[in-house]
Parts: structure tokens; C-alpha cells; sequence
RNA sequence: GCCUCGGUGGCUUAGAGGUAUAGCGCAUCCUUGGUAAGGAUGAGGUCGAGGGUUCAAUUCCCUCCCGGGGCUCCA
């Protein structure tokens, strides 16, 4: 049997690997999961199969619908074909999760037509199995000139309408197609190749993830649940979206397009302070700091290939006669450019990195979540070009570490992430000793996803996945081992012999989007917070890190003099409230030291200090420090991490409230 | 994108076919206060936008926008 596909290119024919296939099974169908599809009989032709006035017209919402044309081939065993049709269908309804099904006659999927006989007898019976196997079930008639309505999930794919439409034309069928993707890319890849999943220990076991005891790993064993069987989540608002316009970071603009946030002071400060720091990371380890175009021409040969792998996710403008889009990754610009270089063996392993404010993608409206999931989000994004597969390797390796580290020092360890490998069974064969090895490093189970077949551009990829309060997952940080880009885009150095050769290349983001990083530490925050542990951001990171706070207006002058001796972001509250408000508030910032002058303090060496890190909830630490001590503390823990100065202005009676 | 729930001063919210409640915040004043909310007074609202039904709509109906959750998706 032949399935047809329309993927957004055009239709495709393949067979799929499940064993049914047989070459006298040459019944056509054509499969498009639909939001709703509409027909009406408008003529009926010599063949038609009489109907009462009731099936004249037929819609069905959320539907699988099958476009079939029953072959001259089938007429041989009707029964048997029937089957192996309806055995198809369930197992596309089950991927696309639906128990809805439009039968519609469609000759043009075939010049070998059966008799008009045959093929009402096989829909017949394809219609009675499906009612069987309990599918809800509407068949439009045979024989009828019909004009259909369908609106398929998915985005605008010119391609696809055209075929459709010359369908339509050539039998004189009006046929309106709203807008369409028909199968997804997803059911696409899986139909070409098939995920197996697995948990791999740090003790190099591969072993089933249903058998797995899972104990001692609850999240991974969300995060599994997340990944395998799309758990369904609680009703429950996720906590972040509240903090970080409490905390006066970030928050929606309706202005603007869903997905693209504006940011206050300090969640600019915040992002600003990330940012540098892992682009510091990256030059460490040798990147090269470069800076690329937003936005690229949709017709430029090289990028209409690699557009035209993936669904359409990305927002194009019109500028004079060019349609432009708008870059999801960093991975344009800096190939076009690697294209242009003259690269030596010598240079390689050869590493750009750029941040990107903004990398766009024009998700689902409806999958958008706060600082989780964006339309425009800011991603370190870092090229390696590596020799061969060994070198390759080994800077999976370095970064794989790297990755660990950069996380780390944002304030996200191991234990506050999963981690996931991908890999093709080919590459797993050949380095099983090395994917063991990354279990090791993080020295717990880990989730993998083996294809039998490499349908993405790479071979390998990791990505730490931070699990939050809701069991969602998010990956974070990730490298992989990309085998086509250079192919595609031309890339090339020059090896010891003086031949040309295709480097390998790692995308590698050390930390994933820096939005998300923020969202990761605020559900983390929103976690401790909920068993018992004082939430807080790490001191580098804190907008305001010391508050002084004096016990009356006498008392500015003095604060002002603490203030100016401490090399920090420092403020004061100098508003007219009372001590106690004043602490209240500063622990709603999460400030990590507040140190409250009076006259005790004017008149002595030393402040009074609430340290947050060692409060409990209702608890807070007092501490008798120096300003010098406090100085001295304080820059032991922001050692190694940018800085910037205060986003605001210093005294709190100045500031102004944005949320 | 689809399904579903929601949108009332800057924020959180009560309410109802006759234009509206409270708290926080803001302003002014009193209090000059020592570790998680001191007190008083006041300003501030086209009740998300547009259309419809009605003598009358913020309330009922429709469309749209924005948000939450679910589905789908996540290069």
C-alpha cells in the first residue's frame, strides 16, 4: 500500500517501515488532520451511489480526513486491502490524536481507477472497520461532483495549495483551502524514522524507561513523563509570571505581539548581567565575538533550502519587493560568514559566538507561558567547526562541562535539571563508550532518544532540561553535532594536505535563552520558597544587593556615608515609613543584606545586617558586621562575575513604581 | 492555530440590566519610628475594544484584542 503525504513542499510518496506494505496493495490514500472539513454535492455523475438528502452535505470538526481512491489492483481482494487501509488510519488517528474520521472519495489520487462497484464496496467496508474500532466515522458519497472546505492545522503552505488546488480544477471541483500544513513535521520525521526511548545510567546500563525505579529521581521521572507521554499538566498559574512583574523584572506588552516582553530596570539589569557573563564563558573558551543581520532573504538559495526542512515559524516582513524573516538562531549569519572565510586546519576547532536580541520564532500563540516560552528571546548561540569526528567529540565534551558550569554559576545545579541524549543508533554503535561518559560526568540516569535513522542535521545532542512546579520541562542548556550545514551552506578549510574539506559543526547555547534562565530561577526560588527555604536570586545576580535602610530622617546622612564606602549595588530607603515596613519590603525584593542604621550604629564601628541566605521564613539572620567585612563578603561571592551598577536610582523616595 | 476559562482605578478584587466595592499603591497631613504592614484625609475608573438587543448595557448576545489552562508544536 502507498501512503500519500503532503508535507509543505509538495506531496511525497514513501512506504513506511511497518511491514504492511505490499505491491498489489495499491490503494491511494491522502491523510490530513483538519481542524474542520465541509463538503457539498453538487452533481451527480453517472456512477453515483444513491443517497438520501441528509449525506448531501456533511462537515466534521477536529477530523482526521482520508482522501482515498480505491485502484484497479485492490479489486482483487477488497477485504484485505480494507484492512490494511484502516490499520493505516489508526495508527495516523493515534499519532495525531483523534478518534474522528472524514472518509472522502478522491479519484485524482490515482490514473488507475477500480470500478465505481469496488470502491463503493471498499469504502463501505473501510467505514464499517472503522465503526468497529470505534472511530466516529462520516463518509461524503461516491459518484458526486462535491465542493470541499477543509482547514488543515497548521501554517500557510503555498506549495500545498497549489497541488491541492489542481486537483480541484482538473475535475471541474471548486476546492477553497484556507490554510494548511497537513501532516505535521513531526509525523513526518516519526513515519521516517522511529524514536526508542531509554534511561542510561552512570553505570553504562541502557534500560526501559517503563521498568525504570525511578526512585531517588523524581524528576527525571517527570521529566520522562513530559517527554514520552506529554503527561497532562494541573490547573495551576505558573508561579514565575507573578514574580516577575512583582519583582518589577519583566512583563507582558500588549502593544506589541504576544511573546515579546518589555523589561523593567532590573530584569534588564538581570538580563544584561547573564548575558555578558556567558558570552564571557564562551570567549574564555576561544569564541569569537561576532555580530550578524535580524533578519534574511526568504528566496537567498541557501536559506530557502534549509526554510524549507522545517514548518513555517517564522515572521516575515515585506521591505520594498524582498520578503525578509526574521532569524530564529544565530546560525544564518554566522554560516553565511563562515562561507565567506578562508579557514585553515590550523584554525579549527574555530568558534564564533553571538547573542542574539532577538532570536524570533513565531510560536503557537497558544504555547506562549511568561519568560518560558517567547516569540523573541535573547540566546547565546556559538558555532564550533571541527576537523573530524574526534574533534568533534571532544569539544562535545569541553562544552557538555561547560554547559554544567555556566548553569551552575547562574544558580542552577544538577540536581535542578534533567538531562536528555539524542543520538542516531549509527553514532551510539560507534561511541558507546563516549555517550557513557556523559552519564558519568553528571553521575545520574539520564533519558535517551535513539533513531534508527538521522532525519534532523544532526547526529548527537544533549540538552538539560530545568523541570518546573507544573512537571513541565524546558531545555536549557545544549550542544549538537550537526552533519549537513556545512554541506548546505558551503562551508569548508583547508586540510594539511591542501584539499578542501567539510568541517563538522557544533551549535552549542551554554546557558539556552536567557529569558528562560530567568523564568528557571524564579520557579526554582518559587520551589524553595514552598519548602520552607528563603527564596533569592545569587548575589551577582540580585539587583539590589545591600539595602540600608536608617531608623529615622536623622539618620540619611549616615546612610549615605555607608552607602558611598560600599563597592556594590547599594541602596537606601529613605521613604517615610516605619523600620519595620521597610524590612518587609526589602525581603519582598529578596535583598540579600539589609542593614538597618540608627543611632546604635552612627555611634559604633558596626551594621546591623539580615543576611537572607542564612534566614529562615519569619527568621531573620542578624549579623554585627564592619562595612569593611560586609565589602569583603560580598565581593568574595560576586568574584569572576560581571558587574553593573545600580539600575535605579539609589534613594527609593526617587524611584518610580512600574508595576 | 484550536478548545476552554477569564479581563472592573497602577496592582489585587466585590458587585449587579438603572455608570460601581474594598485593600494595596499614589498624594497631603499626623506620627520620628530599631527588624515582616502606625494613623487620618484625598485624588484616581470610557467596568479590555467594537457592534447588536433594550427606555437604559460595565452586566445579555456577537466579533475582535489580551491573559490563564488544555490540545498541538518546540529546527
Amino acid at each position: 500500500m502507498l501512503i500519500k503525504r503532503l508535507n509543505q513542499q509538495n506531496r511525497q510518496n514513501f512506504k513506511l517501515d511497518s511491514g504492511v506494505g505490499h505491491e498489489s496493495d495499491k490503494m491511494q490514500i491522502l491523510l490530513i488532520h483538519s481542524d474542520y472539513i465541509e463538503y457539498e454535492t453538487k452533481k451527480s455523475t453517472p456512477v453515483a451511489e444513491k443517497i438520501g438528502d441528509e449525506l448531501k452535505k456533511g462537515r466534521m470538526e477536529e477530523a482526521l480526513t482520508v482522501f482515498i481512491a480505491v485502484e484497479k489492483t485492490d479489486e482483487e481482494n477488497i477485504e484485505h486491502c480494507a484492512k490494511q487501509t484502516v490499520h493505516e488510519i489508526k495508527k495516523v488517528t493515534e499519532q495525531v490524536k483523534t478518534n474522528r474520521i472524514m472518509l472522502y472519495p478522491y479519484a485524482h489520487l490515482s490514473s488507475s481507477l477500480s470500478s465505481p462497484k469496488a470502491a463503493v464496496e471498499a469504502l463501505k467496508k473501510i467505514e464499517e472497520l472503522l465503526r468497529e474500532a470505534s472511530f466516529e466515522v462520516k463518509r461524503a458519497p461516491f459518484g458526486w461532483y462535491k465542493s470541499f472546505t477543509i482547514k488543515c492545522k497548521g501554517h500557510p503552505l503555498s506549495e500545498l495549495s497549489r497541488t491541492i488546488r489542481e486537483g480541484g480544477e482538473k475535475c471541474g471541483t471548486p476546492v477553497k483551502v484556507e490554510k494548511e500544513e497537513v501532516v505535521s513535521e513531526a509525523l513526518k520525521s516519526e513515519a521516517k524514522a522511529t524514536s526508542y526511548w531509554h534511561i542510561l545510567t552512570p553505570d553504562g546500563e541502557l534500560l526501559n524507561p517503563d521498568g525504570f525505579n525511578f526512585t531517588g529521581h523524581e524528576k527525571l521521572k517527570k521529566f520522562v513523563n513530559y517527554e514520552i507521554h506529554k503527561s497532562r499538566a494541573v490547573d495551576k498559574i505558573p508561579p514565575h509570571v507573578e514574580l516577575m512583574r512583582r519583582l518589577e523584572l519583566a512583563d507582558y506588552e500588549p502593544g506589541s505581539d504576544p511573546g515579546n516582553m518589555r523589561f523593567y530596570p532590573k530584569g534588564r539589569l538581570m538580563k544584561s548581567l547573564l548575558e555578558n557573563y556567558v558570552l564571557e564563558e564562551a570567549a574564555k573558551k576561544g569564541a569569537m565575538e561576532v555580530e550578524t543581520p535580524l533578519m534574511y532573504d526568504m528566496n537567498h538559495p541557501t536559506l530557502k533550502k534549509y526554510l524549507d526542512r522545517f514548518p513555517a515559524r517564522q515572521y516575515s516582513i515585506e521591505a520594498d519587493k524582498k520578503m525578509l524573516f526574521l532569524r530564529f538562531a544565530a546560525c544564518f549569519g554566522q554560516f553565511l560568514m563562515n562561507h565567506d572565510m578562508t579557514i585553515s586546519y590550523r584554525n579549527l576547532p574555530l568558534k564564533m559566538v553571538e547573542l542574539t536580541r532577538y532570536s524570533f520564532r513565531k510560536e503557537q500563540s497558544g504555547e506562549l507561558v511568561g519568560l518560558r516560552r517567547l516569540r523573541a528571546f535573547t540566546m547565546p548561540d556559538m558555532h564550533t567547526l571541527c576537523r573530524d569526528t574526534e574533534a568533534a567529540k571532544s569539544q562535545f565534551f569541553e562544552q557538555y562541562n561547560m554547559c554544567i558550569n555556566v548553569l551552575s554559576k547562574i544558580g542552577l545545579d544538577l540536581s535542578d535539571y534533567e538531562v536528555a541524549i539524542r543520538f542516531t543508533r549509527d553514532f551510539y554503535e560507534e561511541n558507546k563508550d563516549f555517550i557513557v561518559g556523559l552519564v558519568k560526568t553528571v553521575n545520574k540516569p539520564v533519558l535517551i532518544e535513539l533513531w534508527d535513522q538521522r532525519f534532523f542535521y544532526f547526529v548527537l545532542k544533549f540538552e538539560f532540561n530545568f523541570v518546573d512546579a507544573m512537571d513541565k520541562a524546558s531545555a536549557l542548556s545544549t550542544v549538537q553535532i550537526d552533519v549537513e550545514n556545512a554541506d548546505r551552506y558551503g562551508i569548508k578549510y583547508i586540510d594539511s594536505d591542501g584539499k578542501e574539506n567539510r568541517p563538522l559543526i557544533l551549535h552549542c547555547s551554554p546557558s539556552g535563552a536567557i529569558e528562560r534562565c530567568i523564568y528557571a530561577l524564579l520557579e526554582k526560588a518559587n520551589m524553595n520558597s514552598e519548602k520552607g527555604i528563603v527564596p533569592m536570586f545569587p548575589v551577582w545576580l540580585s539587583p539590589t544587593q545591600v539595602r540600608i535602610i536608617p531608623v529615622a530622617e536623622k539618620h540619611i546622612d549616615y546612610a549615605e556615608k555607608v552607602a558611598s564606602e560600599m563597592d556594590c549595588r547599594v541602596d537606601i530607603d529613605d521613604r517615610e515609613e516605619t523600620v519595620g515596613k521597610k524590612i518587609r519590603d526589602a525581603g519582598k525584593e529578596w535583598i540579600p543584606y539589609v542593614a538597618v542604621v540608627g543611632d546604635e550604629e552612627v555611634n559604633g564601628d558596626d551594621l546591623t545586617v539580615t543576611v537572607r541566605a542564612e534566614s529562615l521564613p519569619n527568621k531573620p539572620a542578624n549579623i554585627k558586621m564592619k562595612v569593611s567585612e560586609l565589602n569583603e563578603r560580598i565581593s568574595c561571592e560576586v568574584l569572576g562575575f560581571p558587574f553593573k551598577r545600580n539600575p535605579l536610582a539609589m534613594k527609593l523616595s526617587a524611584r518610580p513604581r512600574f508595576v
